[in-house]
DNA sequence: CCTATGTTGTACTGCTAGTACAAACTGTGA
DNA sequence: TCACAGTTTGTACTAGCAGTACAACATAGG
């Protein structure tokens, strides 16, 4: 299954759409196979199924996510801009496929139970994060937290959900401006949270 | 479908764990029949099908948080108090269910094609948050933001993601007071940010 | 021109959601 | 006790689709 062509493989982006509309169940092969072009026969010899094919399509995305994120965490600057960097990176990369996204989140939970799938997600979306608070703890540009696992998670949710949600809303003709947009919002919200200025204080008692 | 007799709604719980697990493509109607031991044409008087039965267990979990969070905003409290509590209050029902959260994930597609699902679901997560925000700025108790509805987004995102992580995670033995130090986490993320004291800015130039 | 590998149409199998229906059971009201 | 409505359940069936089998054909490299 590895070693997709590169012709099927552009031409399954077709399908995209399809899946993103309908949810993969609601897509019969024969319309993917429609859709893309390529018999179904064909698509059977290279790949071993639906999932498959939707496995393809978000390991893609997913990729190009860690990969901008990547590029976006590895510069020298300080934890807190790199944070800001990768938030617009990750939201760029969504909103620019949007259908890939969509298809994401319907069959999120296929894509959960596809291992592979799984751990490219954790890699893309999650550690780098996780990576960025203890740097910025280290390097005193971000605040050291009581528990970064979950702030982690937190901070993942709110970008995935906001960039999934812009997603869903429908494509956009700006994706990259949107993106901005978008990330200076999320960057507003997680570095100076809501508390009107002079109200910090320590939550627990 | 509406009115589904006490004693079956009561049965179906038990496929929850059942559809969290495989979801519910790879759940059959005979294996929901087996594990809650209502014989498949019986499910098929009362239910019109499978997403029906998902439909009915999500509307559920959407009603008890929406109940919840209603409840938690309803108080007399400053806005920004009220918001901890109701990320509490969030938290509590999800880690109290985690079958059913899981179920949602891994339908989230299917969940958000079922309208009244999506309405639900709207109205369970997103509104409330939303004003709450529009609560604060009015109050004082928190910062206007420039753009709130993509804030709402994003918390609402922080919260649900980090309360369904928790719920793939695994069930917990303490839900409540797991619940209580998650959302401590996430209030100290959404209300004061992961600046450094006194490095608080404008971030827009 | 021979062989590997890829491509595609066609026909088939197997599984499962959903339907049909008849027989039985339950409670209610007269 | 009976009649009736609504419910429960087993059994048998239909239909649609994923996935398979396979043969004919294409293509390219040596």
């Amino acid at each position: 299954m590895r070693k997709l062509p590169v012709k099927l493989a552009s031409q399954l982006y077709g399908a995209a759409e399809l899946i993103a509309e309908r949810g993969l169940d609601g897509t019969k092969i024969e319309d993917i196979a429609e859709a893309t072009g390529i018999p179904k026969a064909t698509l059977y010899y290279h790949l071993e199924g639906k999932n498959a094919v939707l496995e393809f399509l978000l390991t893609d995305l997913l990729e190009m996510i860690a990969g901008a994120v990547g590029i976006a965490i590895a510069s020298a600057e300080s934890a807190r801009t790199r944070l800001e960097t990768a938030v617009t990176a990750q939201l760029g990369v969504m909103l620019e496929h949007p259908f890939l996204c969509r298809a994401l989140v319907g069959d999120l939970g296929r894509a959960t139970r596809l291992p592979d799938l799984a751990v490219a997600l954790r890699a893309a979306f999650f550690e780098p994060i996780e990576q960025l608070l203890t740097d910025g703890a280290a390097d005193g540009s971000l605040r050291q937290v009581t528990d970064p696992s979950a702030v982690a998670t937190s901070i993942f949710g709110a970008i995935t959900v906001a960039g999934l949600s812009a997603a869903v809303d429908g494509p956009l003709k700006e994706p990259s401006s949107e993106a901005v947009r978008l990330s200076a919002a999320i960057s507003d919200l997680i570095l100076d949270g809501l508390a009107p200025p002079g109200t910090r204080d320590a939550l627990e008692s």
